[in-house]
RNA sequence: GUGAGUGUAGCGCAAUUGGUUAGAGCUUCGGAUUGUGGUUCCGGCGGUUGAGGGUUCAAGUCCCUUCACUCACCCCA
């Protein structure tokens, strides 16, 4: 028992009891990619150090302590990708899909990796959707992208959202800004928390973001970031925000969401969940201008994306009871008697996934009861047994057996007559003790001929002689 | 990297102030029963109580170490 070797801490299987549902969320994203028009790309799972080290920032967290790096044997520095846009920006620019003014649409999905201590909804080995607008500086390309991940979530079902939005400029106004956050949080070191201190010098737009008390106290008087933006980011800005009222989107100006990555630039935006715990954004993203220059390119290629946090889609999906379609469960299930009819059994099964059903047939020899009692979940089940073959429908479960039932009620009138006439101790608890017993059946009874009247005529059990008629029957009725 | 909590059957749980052979339920498998179909009953499989050490006549229970999980800080999706 101890000696099994288990998964690395913070990765985890996706069993069967769940990974239909990842299913459904990634192939619902395929289709809001495809109505937005986004192509897909598949990427490498790492890439050269470098990449991450220049394009995401030096100093940021996932860069200082939480990529997986090693030395492979070629004595090459890879790094598994601890997030997807610098990979994309990598492979637009190696294979020139934005050469000569062209733009690219792309999306992808995929693990990412960051070295972390595992909580709810943040894991070592994560998955991300994500969806990348290259070579557009237009701020028509920043709505489009914060619809189409909100459509996303609209599509999945997903409640309570919030979409906050920010401009943290772009790398002028930027420095100016920082320069003004220094000079103001330098006047309030002694009130800093020890990590501030430490952000003062490295960068100082994170203090924004602490969530201790007394820096946000000190950081509610710093400088407004609105003030720094020259008058092409405001603009941006305006624009952005004009774009998504125009589409009828609420949405929260935080001047303090401030991304941990350096490659931002103008808009940065992320869209919150009330139903996760701490780690309460769902997705995240905004615009990344000088992100190709930073990882080599010469001509400056602008663009725009959002990532997707699946882990934490379906975990919110599962807090809030949204729909994963339907649970794949097999429409027909055969069942067998003896050897011989196994063998029909199969052939039948054959044929039925030849034709693209989903079809249940035991393959561990199990009794034929078991067999039964299995199939009992199922639309249909074929129960092979003498070379014949018997079809029964779920819905109409215990039609053919009306007669049946009416004969024993017979009998049971009988009984309780006897019962009445003897007249022996507590006759009447006795006879009302059978009716009792017997409601069950007569409202099953009720019920079948109900279905009756309604025009269901099938009695609900179909015999038929051989394998082919089974066969046409079973796939004409499913 | 820091802090708190939790580790008992495949799963979710129980076991009195430390006291006999660690128990039921669900699942699974087999049998009986019925209307051969979600019923009911009986039975089988299933455990070095996360691991290692210590205290004790006696440890699932107390102490130490370690590992894992969970949640939170940090940061992010």
């Amino acid at each position: 028992m101890s000696e099994i070797i288990k998964a690395p801490r913070g990765t985890r299987d996706i069993l069967p009891a769940e990974s239909w549902k990842w299913e459904y969320v990634i192939n619902t994203a395929a289709e809001v990619m495809k109505d937005f028009g986004f192509a897909q790309i598949m990427l490498p799972m790492f890439e050269h150090t470098e990449l991450f080290s220049r394009g995401v920032g030096e100093t940021t967290d996932i860069v200082e302590k939480e990529m997986y790096t090693f030395t492979d044997r070629g004595d090459r520095s890879i790094t598994l990708r601890p997030e997807a846009t610098a990979g994309v920006m990598r492979a637009a620019l190696e294979n020139n899909l934005c050469a000569q003014g062209a733009f690219a649409k792309l999306w992808s999905w995929g693990a990412m990796f960051r070295y972390e201590r595992p909580q709810k909804g943040r894991y070592r080995q994560f998955y991300q959707i994500d969806a990348e607008c290259l070579g557009i500086e237009n701020p028509e390309a920043d709505v489009e992208i914060i619809d189409l991940s909100i459509e996303l979530f609209r599509r999945l079902g997903l409640k309570n959202l919030e979409v906050v939005i920010n401009s943290v400029g772009c790398e002028n106004c930027r420095k100016i800004y920082r320069d003004k956050l220094y000079e103001y949080f330098s006047a309030h070191k002694s009130e800093l928390c020890e990590s501030c201190l430490a952000r003062l010098e490295r960068n100082p737009l994170r203090i924004l973001d602490c969530k201790n008390p007394e820096c946000g106290k000190i950081a509610d008087g710093a400088p407004d970031i609105y003030d720094s933006l020259d008058d092409d980011c405001r603009e941006h800005f305006e624009k952005v925000r004009a774009g998504l009222e125009r589409l009828g989107f609420k949405y929260r100006i935080d001047k303090r969401l401030v991304r941990g990555l350096d490659y931002y630039t103008k808009t940065a935006y992320e869209i919150l969940s009330g139903d996760l715990g701490a780690q309460n954004a769902v997705a995240g993203g905004g615009r990344y201008d000088n992100l190709a220059n930073a990882v080599g390119s010469s001509v400056k290629i602008p663009g725009v994306g959002f990532a997707c946090g699946l882990d934490r889609v379906v975990l919110v999906m599962e807090e809030q009871a949204c729909s994963f379609g339907k649970i794949p469960e097999p429409e027909i299930y055969v069942v067998a008697d003896d050897e011989e009819s196994r063998k029909h059994a199969q052939i039948l099964t054959h044929k039925l996934r030849n034709a693209g059903v989903h079809v249940e047939c035991d393959i561990s020899g199990r009794s034929f009861k078991n067999q039964i009692r299995n199939a009992s979940g199922c639309k249909l089940a074929c129960i092979v047994k003498d070379g014949k073959f018997e079809i029964r429908s779920k819905d109409d479960s215990g039609v053919g057996i009306v007669s049946k039932i009416l004969e024993r009620e017979r009998e049971k009138f009988v009984d309780i007559k006897n019962v009445l006439a003897q007249k022996s101790t507590g006759f009447v608890d006795k006879a009302l003790e059978i009716l009792e017993h017997e409601r069950d059946h007569v409202t099953n009874i009720k019920n079948v001929l109900e279905k009756k009247r309604a025009g269901d005529y099938s009695d609900g059990i179909v015999k038929l002689d051989n394998l082919d008629e089974a066969f046409d029957y079973l796939s004409a009725n499913l």
